[in-house]
DNA sequence: ATAGATTCTGTAAGCGTTTTCTCGGTTTTT
DNA sequence: AAAAACCGAGAAAACGCTTACAGAATCTAT
C-alpha cells in the first residue's frame, strides 16, 4: 500500500495534525527537533501526499484540461507543447483530450474534466462543431464554475476569454507580399471554411486584393481541409486558371501543393510560387524552403495559460473577458519569385 | 457550487444511499417508481459524480499517465493520439507529460502521476537518460504498485512489460533493400547513439551489410539526433565518401538530407537514395515521396493500453512481464533508384 | 394474532487530507 | 502559592462518495 501521512505519523510518534503541519510549512510553534524528526521519517518513508485527497477537501487540483482537435497535425502538437510547457512553469499539469476532430468529443471531453474537477480549461474546439453545441459547450463550463480559454478558433455567438492570432492580418500579409512580388493571379487555398479561422485568413487574402485593384476571383479560391487530401483537386484548378501563385492557409496544404506540383512537373518557385501558414518546423526542412505566415505558438500557449491562471486564482471576483490577439508575422524563404513588373 | 449527491437526495427526497445505488445500477430492491424519479432529478440537476471522491474511496482513478520525451516530434504526436484513442475506447483518460527531452523531468512526472493516483503508466523515457536514473525511475514505480508499460525505448538493466518495434530488422530491410537495388555505399545517418532504437537500427544496418559481403565503414556512419541540425554535415560526410544512398534512422532527419541535397544540387534519387525510418504522415507529402519504414504507431498505442489494463485489471497477481514487439514494414515510394548491377 | 419473510430505505464508517479548535502542561507573573 | 500567559500537540470535522449493515414497514403463513 502506499504510504500516508497515517504512517509517517505513527512512525514518527506525531499526531496526523502535526506531520501536516510541518509537511506543508505552516507557521506553528512546533519545535525544531520535531520538525527534524517528521521530515526525516517523511523522507525515509518516501511520503507524498495525495492528490485526490487535497483535491477533495482544497477544490483545487492543480489540474488544467486540454481539448484539441488533432495532436496528428503538428499546429496543435506544438501548441500542446507550448500549453503543457507554459502549465508546468506555473506548477499545473494537463489531463489531454484529443478530439480527433469528432465534435461529439468535444463536448465528452468537458465533462469528463470538469468531472475530474480540473481548475481550468484550454479549448480549440473541433472543425465541424455547430454553433449549438459549440455555446451548450461553453455554457456548461460556466455553469459549472470552470474558468476557461477558448484558443485559436473562436465560437460564435459567445463571449468569452480568448487568445487567437489576427488571422485577418495574417491573410492580408501573405497575399499582400505575392502582390508586391509582381503576382496577380493568386490562388487561394483555405482551410474548412466553417472556421472563423479559415474565413479570416480569406478575408484578409480578399482585403489585399482590394487594396491593389485586383478583382477577387471566386473560382480561384479552393477549400481544403487543413490536412492532405485535396492538393490536386486545388492544383488542377489553380493549373486552369493558370495562378502564378497560391496561398495556402497551412503549411500541411502548401506541403500537398509542393507534392502535386511536383507530380505536374510544375517547378516551384519558377513556375509557380507558394506561401503557407503556421511557420511549423518542417518548413525550414523542405526544399525549397517555405515562406510563410509564422504563428507564435509559444506565445498561444504561453498566454493561453497565463489568463487561465490568472481567472482561476481570482475565481471569486468577476473579470471583463481578456481578448489577446497576437501578431502573425512574415517569413521569407525561397518558394516565392518575384516576377517582372509588367509582364 | 457544483451538485453533489447530497442534493440529489435532498431534492428528489431519498437518502445518499438510494441514490448512489442508484445511479450505479447496483442491484437492489428500490422500486421502479423512486428509481425514475431519483434519475430524473439527477438528470435535471445535472449531477456528475465527483471523480476525486470516488477515486479515494475505490483506489481507482480512471487515469493514466503518459511521458514522452517531444511532442513535437511527429513520431511521438502521433504516438500519444494512438495511446489516447486505445485509452478512451478502454473508458482511461490521460495525463500527459512532455519532458522536452529534459531527462530530470522524467522522474518529474512519475512522481506528479503517482500523486495523482493514475492507475498506471505508459513510457518512453527521454533521450539523454542515465542508465541509473532509468533504473531508479522504475523501480519508484514498482514500489509503489503502479503498473507500467515501456514503450519504443528499452531500458538497460530491468525488466518489464514492454511494447517496441523490432529495430534491428527495419534497420536491416531498409540496408537490404538498399542493396538489393544495387547499392553498395550506403552511408547511416543514426540517432542518439545512446539510446537502443539507435543502436538496434544501427546493428540491423551492419547486419545486411554482412550478409552480402560489404564491408561495414564506420566512416560512413554519422550519428545525428532524431531532429534537424546535422544533415549539413552528414551530407558534407556522404558526398565526400562517395556514398550512392543514405539510410535515415528517422523520416524527419531523411527530410534534413532532402534539404542539404538540394542545397548542393544534388538531386535525389537520381544522384543520391535515401531512405527514411518511421513512415510519419509527411512521407507522403514530400518530392519525392520518401521510401521508409513503417513503424506501426497505431498497434504500440493500442498494445501498451492493452497491456497496461490487463496489468491493472489483474494487480492482485503476479504475471509474468509481457514484452510485445512488433514487426516493421518497408514502405516503397519514389526516394530510392534503382543501379544497374556491376556498374 | 404472531412470528417470519420480504421489501424498501437509511445510518454510518471510511478513503487521505487540511484546519480549526481545544486542552493539558509549563513557565511566568504577582 | 495562586493566577495568568504561553506553548506544543492532538481531536475532530469536513470534502463527496460507496457500501456493509441495520432497521422499519409491509406482507405471508401458521
Amino acid at each position: 500500500m502506499r504510504v500516508t501521512i497515517k504512517d509517517v505519523a505513527k512512525k514518527s510518534g506525531f499526531s496526523i495534525t502535526s506531520v501536516s503541519l510541518v509537511l506543508n510549512n505552516k507557521e506553528t510553534k512546533i519545535p525544531e527537533s520535531s520538525r527534524q524528526l517528521i521530515l526525516s521519517t517523511a523522507e525515509e518513508l518516501g511520503y507524498r501526499p495525495n492528490r485526490l485527497a487535497v483535491g477533495l477537501l482544497k477544490k483545487k487540483t492543480k489540474l488544467l484540461g486540454l481539448v484539441i482537435p488533432d495532436n496528428s497535425n503538428m499546429f496543435f502538437s506544438e501548441l500542446s507543447k507550448s500549453v503543457e510547457i507554459a502549465a508546468r512553469k506555473r506548477g499545473y499539469s494537463l489531463i489531454y483530450g484529443n478530439t480527433s476532430d469528432v465534435y461529439s468529443r468535444d463536448y465528452e471531453y468537458l465533462k469528463l474534466f470538469v468531472d475530474h474537477q480540473v481548475d481550468g480549461i484550454v479549448i480549440t474546439k473541433s472543425s465541424h462543431l455547430p454553433e449549438k453545441e459549440d455555446i451548450r459547450n461553453l455554457e456548461f463550463l460556466q455553469k459549472n464554475n470552470v474558468p476557461f480559454v477558448v484558443v485559436d478558433r473562436q465560437p460564435k455567438g459567445f463571449h468569452s476569454d480568448m487568445v487567437t492570432v489576427n488571422n485577418t492580418t495574417g491573410g492580408y500579409m501573405a497575399t499582400k507580399y505575392l502582390i508586391e512580388c509582381g503576382h496577380r493571379k493568386i490562388g487561394c487555398f483555405t482551410g474548412p471554411l466553417g472556421l472563423t479561422t479559415s474565413q479570416q485568413r480569406l478575408d484578409g487574402y480578399k482585403k489585399a486584393l482590394e487594396e491593389f485593384n485586383i478583382r477577387y476571383d471566386e473560382n480561384l479560391v479552393v477549400e481544403g481541409n487543413f490536412s492532405s487530401g485535396f492538393e490536386d483537386k486545388a492544383m488542377s484548378v489553380f493549373l486552369n486558371k493558370k495562378v502564378t501563385a497560391v496561398f495556402c492557409q497551412n503549411d500541411i496544404m502548401a506541403f500537398g501543393i509542393y507534392r502535386a506540383a511536383n507530380k505536374s512537373g510544375i517547378k516551384i518557385p519558377s513556375q509557380l510560387s507558394v506561401i503557407g501558414y503556421d511557420n511549423i518546423n518542417l518548413c525550414d526542412i523542405v526544399y525549397p524552403g517555405l515562406t510563410t505566415i509564422h504563428q507564435p505558438i509559444d506565445q498561444i500557449g504561453e498566454e493561453s495559460v497565463r489568463i487561465l491562471t490568472k481567472l482561476i486564482e481570482n475565481s471569486n471576483q468577476k473579470i471583463e473577458a481578456e481578448v489577446k490577439e497576437l501578431e502573425p508575422k512574415l517569413v521569407i524563404r525561397n518558394s516565392i519569385i518575384s516576377i517582372v513588373e509588367g509582364e
